[in-house]
DNA sequence: GGATAATTGTAAAAAAAATCACAAAATGGT
DNA sequence: ACCATTTTGTGATTTTTTTTACAATTATCC
């Protein structure tokens, strides 16, 4: 007769999980620089957020931290780890190697313990044979097959130009559940089951002119 | 005794400034391709968003579109602008001139209408001489300096490792308005108002693999 | 030119998220 | 061992944001 007490499945609001996100690298920072525990306030005030905010966003992960001491990284990375399915790699690729996707993947901060990039795509087939790159590199028209043979879950796309819409239609015609969109157009998903996060520099460059013209009255 | 009627200030919130830096960059694709007007349903389908969202958020430019035919592109792309300060061109400098920071300047994409990159800053002041950039070329401990003396207002950061933070302070030192981190560690502001960004590709594949186990609930 | 369809703008309601306030628990110094 | 301090966890409150619903306006088709 036993009830299901464990089964506190409570959505996790996704502000929380942003934030719970941007926790989980400054616990890797913090835990690579020898720091054993945080305190709500360091946190807050490392991540620009009120320490209430954090204390209640951590009330998701159940019972987290040590009154009067603050919350232990290691234990603390765990829980997140685990709770946002941190806790096994997953596969990914990049479409796109001209000198941004390549710079991108140089950055050896990229092989993290998180993600594995298996595959790499590019429409241009000659600089596929120049590059030197110990990944597997295929034609952009491949993108389906070996999306979904390799079981690939995530893509970079780092396209600079109008391909990146009829790429995108090609990783989700592969079954692929997320991309992270490099390029200038703003893509949009014909499944609403694809994650899209589109990341362009212009565009933040943009929302930090409006906010200090806004919110602090300068011309 | 004339009242002051049209001083309508009403605080823009912070979702809507970044639907509406999104939507600028979307006017920005449909001009270019010749169209001419947008519906607020066209607009929310290629945003992701719903339509009454665009709606309102646009209620905070003042009168917009046209009962019936929707928004006229060149019209609300101007309002836009306006409203968000994007009507005049800011100076921006990159802080890390690698393989990335080469490679996100040689994007032409990146010399937009509403941005200036007139200096690049490395802490090798080799790499300084052989880099073939037709800017200012300067070592980081002249940021102070040059950011006062250019009157330089944002900043890209593409650096790998621990100068992250040294750098930002001596960009904040200059009087910078706003930060673009592009860089692995989380960056936090010594002085709040200084507006910070951070854009972390591992964190967005982080984010989207959490909104898929969490929402859709796979393993 | 009139009926039908499309579309905006907004007031009101609902939902979501952030903040507050404080009891309870643990620590550390003496 | 005690007291002052730190810090968590959480229910209640407030604020913010989204959604709804619909009247008013314009375009379009025959």
């Amino acid at each position: 007769m036993s009830a299901v007490v464990g089964m506190n499945i409570m959505a996790i609001p996704r502000p929380t999980i942003a934030r719970l996100c941007k926790l989980y690298s400054l616990l890797e920072e913090m835990n690579d620089r020898g720091q054993l525990a945080l305190s709500s306030n360091d946190i807050g005030k490392r991540l620009g957020v009120g320490s209430h905010n954090i204390r209640k966003d951590l009330t998701y992960l159940g019972e987290t931290g040590t009154t009067g001491s603050g919350y232990d990284i290691k234990t603390l990375k765990d829980q997140i780890s685990r709770c946002l399915g941190f806790d096994r790699k997953r596969k990914a690729c990049i479409v796109g190697l001209d000198k941004t996707g390549t710079a991108i993947l140089s950055n050896d901060m990229f092989f993290s313990k998180n993600f594995d990039i298996v595959a790499g795509f590019d429409s241009n087939i000659n600089r596929l044979e120049t590059l030197k790159i110990d990944i597997p590199l295929y034609p952009t028209y491949d993108i389906p097959v070996v999306i979904r043979r390799e079981k690939i879950e995530l893509a970079l796309l780092t396209l600079s130009g109008e391909t990146a819409q009829i790429v995108t239609e090609k990783l989700i015609d592969g079954g692929i559940k997320g991309i992270v969109n490099f390029s200038p157009v703003v893509l949009s998903s014909s499944d609403s089951s694809v994650y899209i996060s589109n990341v362009d520099i212009i565009n933040e460059f943009r929302f930090l002119s409006a906010l200090f013209t806004l919110e602090k009255g300068e011309g």
